[in-house]
RNA sequence: GCGCUGCUAGCUCAAUGGUAGAGCAUCUGACUCUUAAUCAGGUGGUUGAAGGUUCGAGUCCUUCGCGGCGCACCA
């Protein structure tokens, strides 16, 4: 390893010694390979100068001629160098590029004997020395665990791997799209908040020095979207990195993004129908045909999803009814199903065990399951109709929880008693139980209009899109422990 | 946290408990339409770390570190 830096540096420095700068300011641009690709033609024509810039991906020299290709982010071509059109000068610092170095090169394109659109070179510029050796071109980089570490290596070398991020930042920006195009505010709120809320988790904790306080990092921003509700903003959205301090598996990672949006005078049933068309329009976005294959399921976002009631997925599952039945029959349910259920776990414990152990993982169609249990749900209003039922659905696709909402409690004392239940949990044990927010219940009390809101975790979206299975292949730095000793 | 599994050259991988190897990359030489270029020759290793067993350990055992997969916790 220090003999391969070792020869590419003393290649810098040859090449500083011959007069050229190895790691110069600037170079103008002409075209990107796709664009040579696509004026081919008008190019060769014409005889045109191209300026193309990128990485040196592959060399074949030829004693007083090479071939070699180089990459943009817009794809490969291939160049010719010889030595008697660029002349002894230009050749010899040629001669000093190696793979993986990034060049400016200016040339005319051509088509070789066998037919591949290639420049030839006139002049070449060293734009900057590259002294570690990138992997093999042919196997490239596999190692998991270096490609997380070192994704700089991992997109380099791995095109496909740089497609997925394009398409993530291209969902993103469909959503956005979507969501301004319907009126909805692009807004920012705290991502250091005095008191964590919107979610049952365990939070990230820091302190502010100048203030002598602890600070927490959002688990979710739900609540201050909803104080904007409150202040008048009828539609608002914001794509939040939230924070969870918990295990880190296939789908988790302690941060993640999630868009949240709250709409003024809508109901959940309403932002079923706009989740369904959100999706939608990314898929058209994203895929030839509105479908996405994921784990060898295709899936055809320009049909409505499957609806589903909690209870009844649950009944359709086990066969067993768990609606209005008493904590010890549930647990003899779990019991009689395999579920393994904490003692004295209160009903609505043992039902959500019960439907994540046992219906989650047969939700692999896109799915909305509807009307959840009401303690399961803290910020969600009373169903309308069903008592001990709450306006809330999640949506599921390829077995997990892709996105949450509910028509929105904005009934202050009604919200105060739902807090104080959750603080009761929490003086029990229950560490992920809600916190009490007052300054949340004071804006409620002023008024804050029916709505709904919607969670979509941007992550697992585009896993789904890119099918791939794990959270760490669509964030681009997962989380990893420290490589010391390595 | 538990179970299984992996960690060998820059990368991708070999090596019954018996001399640490190959391909690519790299270096030297040859080569003016190649494309996993070709041909000839060379360099490159604290086998993740530390202990132990053994005449002898990449290989077996223990502990630790860092991954992967599954489970659990968790949404």
């Amino acid at each position: 390893m220090e003999k391969l830096r070792a020869t590419r540096i003393e290649k810098g420095e040859a090449l500083r010694a011959a007069g050229a700068n190895p790691y110069p300011y600037r170079f103008e641009v002409t075209h990107s390979v796709a664009a040579v690709r696509e004026q081919e033609k008008a190019l060769a024509e014409a005889g045109a100068h191209v300026r193309v810039a990128g990485r040196v991906m592959a060399l074949r020299g030829h004693g007083k001629t090479a071939f070699g290709h180089i990459e943009d982010s817009s794809g490969r071509i291939q160049f010719y160098v010889k030595r008697d059109d660029v002349g002894d000068d230009v050749f010899r610092r040629f001669e000093l590029v190696d793979l993986g170095d990034i060049a400016g090169i200016v040339g005319t394109v051509f088509r070789t004997r066998t037919d591949e659109l290639t420049i030839k070179v006139e002049s070449l510029e060293l734009l900057s020395k590259s002294i570690r050796p990138l992997p093999e071109k042919w196997h490239g980089l596999t190692d998991k665990e270096i490609r997380y570490r070192q994704r700089y290596v991992d997109l380099a070398v791995n095109p496909e791997v740089r497609e997925v991020f394009v398409k993530r930042s291209r969902l993103v920006e469909t959503v956005r799209r979507f969501l301004l195009a319907r009126g909805f505010l692009e807004v920012e709120t705290p991502v250091l908040q005095p008191l964590y809320g919107g979610a049952s988790a365990r939070p990230f904790t820091t302190h502010h020095n100048a203030l002598d306080m602890t600070l927490y990092l959002r688990i979710a921003n739900e609540l201050y979207l909803k104080r904007l509700l409150v202040g008048g903003f009828e539609r608002v959205f914001e794509f939040s990195k939230d924070f969870r301090n918990e295990g880190i598996d296939r789908s988790h990672n302690p941060e993640f993004t999630m868009m949240e949006c709250y709409a003024a005078y809508l109901d959940y049933m309403d932002y079923m129908d706009m989740m369904e068309a959100m999706v939608a329009e990314v898929a058209r976005e994203l895929t030839p045909n509105g479908q996405a294959t994921f784990d060898g399921r295709t899936m055809d976002f320009t049909k409505p999803w499957k609806r589903l009631r909690f209870f009844d997925a649950l009944r359709e599952k086990t066969g067993v009814e768990f609606f209005g039945v008493a904590e010890k029959e549930l647990a003899a349910h779990a019991k009689r199903l395999g579920v393994h259920v904490e003692k004295g776990a209160p009903a609505s414990v043992i039902i959500d065990e019960v439907f994540s152990a046992l219906v989650e993982p047969g939700l692999q169609e896109p799915t909305f399951i509807y009307d959840y249990p009401k303690e399961l749900s803290p910020l969600a209003k009373d169903h309308r109709s069903v008592p001990g039922l709450v306006e809330r659905f999640e949506g599921y696709i390829g077995g997990f929880e892709v996105c949450n909402a509910f028509s929105e409690l904005n009934d202050p004392l009604e919200q105060r008693r739902r807090f104080e239940q959750q603080m009761e949990n929490r003086a029990r044990g229950d560490e992920e139980a809600q916190v009490l927010d007052e300054d949340f219940l004071r804006a409620l009390e002023y008024g804050m209009p029916p709505a709904a809101g919607l969670g979509v975790g941007i992550d697992r979206l585009t896993m789904v899109f890119t099918d791939n299975h794990s959270i760490r292949d669509v964030i681009l730095f997962p989380h990893m422990r420290p490589e010391d000793g390595r």
